[in-house]
DNA sequence: AACTATTTATAAAG
DNA sequence: TCTTTATAAATAGTT
């Protein structure tokens, strides 16, 4: 916010980081307090740095009041969950997901500084590279029928216009001939050209 | 902040605190985001409106697992009894895990199907599409680093084998000097070619 | 840590 | 509630 727009992905100098860790951290937990003097609102709030250490703030004191608080409310509202009925399945799932969790979050990692080479070898970092061309693929590919969406509904309307435009002319022609009847030079060019190129959604 | 200086205690009108108390909430969610992106942070946020009507954060899209963080870091920072809660770090780690699995399962579900096209709009996918090609490119270039390395080492063996041939066609040369002094038909052809050009890293 | 040039957040108004 | 606008506040880069 000042001195040039940052942009929003990890700080990759690590002095950067902790000057703005500590700036930022001192402005949320002001803007903490703030909200909850002003609104009456009790606010619970915690950071862990990178390096595990802990800073919070709980406008009423209490931070453990604070969770159950949050704790009861929760289970409240939440009711029943569908989980419980699938016993062994998901033991199945877990055992696969924890590859793909340590894959991922070794690419977190990297995604986020830590340049250390030796962090992830070449099979990890080509397993990880295809499986985030797949989700560009897929993303790409949900683009695509949000816009063929809008392009069909374009044409639909294209459609509607242009038969609107055909009774129009029509019209104008059965008034030439009434009043006019030796011409038709004052005929419009109808039908306009009513589809249009357009790069928005790329 | 704005169209006046705001004095710090409730506000009084109900209409301008409910007001006030949107904004500044979606305000500091909004900086506690950005303060975890930027700086590599774990953080979790509670908000009590006065009504009790929860607004929650947590940036590594799991409260539950951030409490138990919370709430286990603490306990450590008391130090005392530090041998008589393994087992239960044990199942804290279960209990990690689950929520961390949760978390990804949410995202896989999107990046291997369920094309709820609904799920996310243009932007979304937008933003989504260049963050990973951003991250594609820099698993890309540590790729090159990792090749770049690897061609280095074998440019110095490749050198280091040339100088030993080199040497060893000498001492031929020598012996066959020796041996044979009206002819060198019989000397082998070094060096060999000892430089390959491979796709194997891509 | 202190200083500013800028960006960001937001109070008030529409 | 949404948008707009004038202004206060936060903060990125610098010293």
């Amino acid at each position: 916010m000042a001195r040039g727009k940052v942009q929003m992905r990890r700080i990759e100098n690590p002095v950067h980081r902790q000057v703005t860790f500590c700036k930022r951290r001192m402005g949320l937990l002001k803007k903490a307090k703030e909200l909850s003097v002003l609104c009456d609102a009790d606010i619970g709030v915690i950071v862990f740095s990178p390096h595990g250490k802990i800073y919070e703030l709980a406008t009423n004191g209490n931070m453990q009041g604070l969770i159950e608080r949050y704790k009861s409310s929760n289970t409240e509202a939440q009711g029943e969950s569908s989980e419980q009925n699938k016993p062994q399945a998901i033991q199945q799932e877990v055992l696969l997901l924890r590859q793909e969790i340590d894959l991922l979050q070794k690419g977190l990692r990297y995604m986020y500084g830590e340049k250390d080479i030796n962090h992830m070898n070449l099979d990890e970092l080509r397993a990880l590279e295809s499986n985030l061309e797949i989700w560009v693929h897929n993303i790409r590919s949900t683009k695509m029928q949000i816009m063929s969406r809008e392009i069909e509904m374009l044409k639909k309307k294209e459609g509607m216009l242009k038969a609107a435009n055909d009774i129009l002319q029509e019209r104008i022609i059965e008034q030439n001939g009434i009043l006019n009847t030796g011409s038709n030079a004052m005929i419009p060019q109808f039908p306009f050209q009513l589809t249009m190129e357009s790069n928005y959604y790329f």
